[in-house]
Order: C-alpha cells, then sequence, then structure tokens
DNA sequence: ATAAATCTAATAGTATTACTATCAAAAGTA
DNA sequence: TACTTTTGATAGTAATACTATTAGATTTAT
C-alpha cells in the first residue's frame, strides 16, 4: 500500500525545500541509509555528497549543516508518528484500548504495511533511536526551540498526554509521563541490543516485551 | 566536610591516568567546567588546552580522545551516585525508604554538603544531563562495552534493580525499571529547563517535583 | 526567438579539528 | 650521579566543515 504523506516541516530546517527537487530527495533517502549505518558523528555530507554523486557544496545548498539536516529526519519521523497515531485511534473510542494502540505504534516490529516515500523507514527508525536526542541535547536547543524545530516532537508528546488525560483526568503529570514514555520507547530498544545489563530483555530482543514494559508502566501510572 | 572518593576507572578510559599528575587533575577540572559551558560537540582539546596552558599533545598524552575524556568524566559521577547510594542507604531498612533515598539522591538540588575531589560537582551534574547518553550512543558503544567501559553505569543501575526487586520480588522488569529512571531523572530535568511543553514542571523548574513524579511512576509500577 | 534572470553544478579554496611525531628541558627518584 | 618520568614546544598531516566564485542550464519576459 502506498499513500501520500508529506508533513509541511518548518522553513528554518533547510535552505532550500529537499522535497522541491530530485536531488533534494535523493538527498534525505541517502542521508537515512549512510546515518543509520555508519551512525552521526562519523557521518559528513562529503560522504554523502560521494554516494549520490554529486558534490558538497551540492548538499549545503539544502542544509545549512548536518545537525538541521539530522534534525529534518528526526523532525518527519515524530510527524510520521503522530499521524500514525491520528489515523490509528480514528476508530477507537476507548481510552486504554487507545494507549495500547500508542505503545504499539511507538514500539516497532518490521510490521509496517504501509509506505510513505520512496526510503528505508526501518533505517529511520534506528536513527530515531540512537540520534533522535541528539537533536536537542546541544547547545542550540533554546535558539532552535524558538525557532519551532522541536514543534513535531512536542505535538506528539500533546497528543499522547493528551490520551492519558483521558484515561484519568486527576493525573499530575500527563506531559512529562508521554515524553518519558516516548524516550523509554527507543532507549530500551538501544539496551536490549547493545546494553543487556539495562534490560530485561536482552535474551529474546522482542520488542513486544518493551511495549509490554511499557504498557504496565502507563496503566498502573495512570491508575 | 571533605573525604577521600576515587573510584578505579576502567585503564582503557585513558592513555595515562589523569589522577597520577598535577596536570592530570588539571584536566580533568578543567575540561568539567569547559564542556558544561559550551557543550561536548563545541569543545575541543584544543580550547581545554589554552584555558590550562598547556598544548593540546600534552592532553592527548592522557586521553586518546575527547570521546574518551567525556566517559571518563560520566563514568565518575556514575562511580559517585552508586557510591552515595551505598553510604546513604547504609542505615536504611524498610525498602520504601530506600526507593525515596534513591530518587533523592538521582535528582539533585545543589545541596551537596561533601566534596569529592577540587572541582565543580554542579558542573559535572549538568555534563551527565546533558552530554550522559553520548557517552553510549555512539557507534563504538559494542566495542566499548566489551572493553567494559559501562560498568559503572550498570553497577549504579543494578544497585537500584536490585532495591526494587527487595520492595517487589515479583516485578518483572526491574533492569529496565531502573535504567529508565536514571534517564528520565536527567531527560526530565533537561525538558523542564528547555522544552516546557514536554514536562508540567517548567513554570517552578523544582527538582523536587521530578523527584516527586519519579517516586509516584515507581512506587505504583512497583505495587 | 532572444535576452535577461534565475537556478544549479562544479571547482577551488580556507579555517578548524583531530590527531601524530619528535626533541629537549625540567623535575623527581634510586 | 644517572635514570626515569613528566612536561613543554614545535611542526606537520589528513579530514572536516564550511565559503566564494564562476560557468552552464533552465526558465521567464518581451
Amino acid at each position: 500500500m502506498n499513500v501520500e504523506f508529506n508533513p509541511s516541516l518548518n522553513d528554518k530546517l533547510f535552505v532550500k525545500n529537499p522535497q522541491s527537487t530530485e536531488l533534494g530527495k535523493r538527498i534525505i533517502k541517502e542521508a537515512i541509509q549512510l546515518i543509520s549505518v555508519i551512525g552521526y558523528e562519523q557521518f559528513t555530507f562529503k560522504k554523502l555528497a560521494a554516494e549520490i554523486e554529486t558534490t558538497e557544496a551540492g548538499i549545503y545548498r539544502y542544509f545549512l549543516n548536518k545537525h538541521k539536516l539530522l534534525i529534518y529526519l528526526v523532525s518527519w519521523y515524530w510527524s510520521y508518528l503522530e499521524f500514525q497515531i491520528v489515523i490509528q485511534l480514528s476508530n477507537v473510542t476507548n481510552p486504554a484500548n487507545k494507549i495500547k494502540k500508542i505503545m504499539d505504534i511507538l514500539v516497532w516490529e518490521d510490521n509496517l504495511e504501509i509506505n510513505f516515500g520512496d526510503f528505508d523507514h526501518q533505517a529511520l527508525y534506528f536513527i530515531a533511536i540512537a540520534e533522535g536526542n541528539k537533536t536537542y541535547l546541544s547547545k542550540d536547543v533554546d535558539e532552535n526551540n524558538r525557532d519551532l524545530l522541536y514543534k513535531p516532537f512536542k505535538d506528539l508528546s500533546s497528543r499522547i498526554s493528551a490520551v492519558f488525560s483521558e484515561y484519568n483526568p486527576l493525573y499530575k503529570y500527563p506531559n512529562t509521563l508521554a515524553s518519558s514514555v516516548i524516550d523509554l520507547s527507543h532507549l530500551q530498544y538501544f539496551f536490549m541490543h547493545h546494553l543487556p545489563r539495562l534490560s530485561d530483555f536482552a535474551k529474546k530482543k522482542r520488542p513486544k516485551d518493551i511495549e509490554a514494559f511499557l504498557e504496565d508502566l502507563v496503566f498502573k501510572t495512570l491508575a
């Protein structure tokens, strides 16, 4: 199945909109591949340029630096998750079921039947896991925040928070719990694969176990 | 009050033990200052060398690169937290009180009356918050893990996990919950100050509120 | 249809970063 | 005194993170 999904990301993320040209789209597609393979630190515009057979300067025409490119990719991912939540919750009325659905969306299996755009979704998921919080854990966080670069992340969090409040209007920390759950869905996936002693799921490495942990945590906390 | 606390950190973290010489100790002290001010990305050995009036090469004699130096600093911090837990829990018998004490240690006020070593403890706390997970969110995580570089973090997590299991031996995910709580204690401090919509404490910015959130979360989850 | 304007690509640079190597002076130690 | 360790100073390299300039291609205006 193939549906259109084109989130309108903040202008300040790019010099020139990569969705507007063929080269721009190739930059996005190959950047996802390359970052997921070699990691953000080892990733350079020069290496990316070599992959897509253009020049460094060609990429600078689209993105000011690699940090903005990372924020662009991860923002796309947050928007995508929010969109998933909106459509998958559209015909669910029971708040408990909504929460279960959200946990299912946050923790992936590679069970995605709907593909948006021509790129490797799982690679983008891995980028969100391993590099996602580098988008804000930097000294320019306040400036970027003023430019609204983290809006997709906050929108996602707010939407989850709203469901938590629907389930229990008296719970005092819905925003904190929502941002925590998003973060943990990634962190525990990483620990499960790389730092087993920090996890209880390292033997079987089943994403479903992380989902169970998060569901248990959320339902008990909201009870 | 001044007490000795010198964790013996893994040999592979450094080329030459910085605790063994005066210059080494100055490197640690000023690195903490500099990283907390300009952030890990902007931090370079050249800038650090300028601060302490030595040369770049002088610092390379102690640390292979800035990533190892960061892991060194953060490892020191994990060891320090574990030590705090050990001493502060030594005369507490009630598991619930132990958990409260742990949350209190994880979330700081600048209420530290005991100082170990000659450096800015709060600056190191800020480094742990903003840069801590960059120590493992990198492509060399598996190699570093084989070299046992993350042992202090895991030891801390295991100790907390053990208290959770003491409180409720039937809880299925003590390790996951422990590593989650450590991470969240930092993440929510960061959100509270920089990304308010992701937090419920941005108005008052009181660390005690984060502590209350975590306590509530842990006790309900373990119940 | 042609000139002007604009958009894109390619080349060539620079400053900084992340190192490595070497050599000699100073200081502490046996 | 000799020996080892520590520090300092200098110099250099490869890679990174950009910037500036120009030429070619494409679009638009007349």
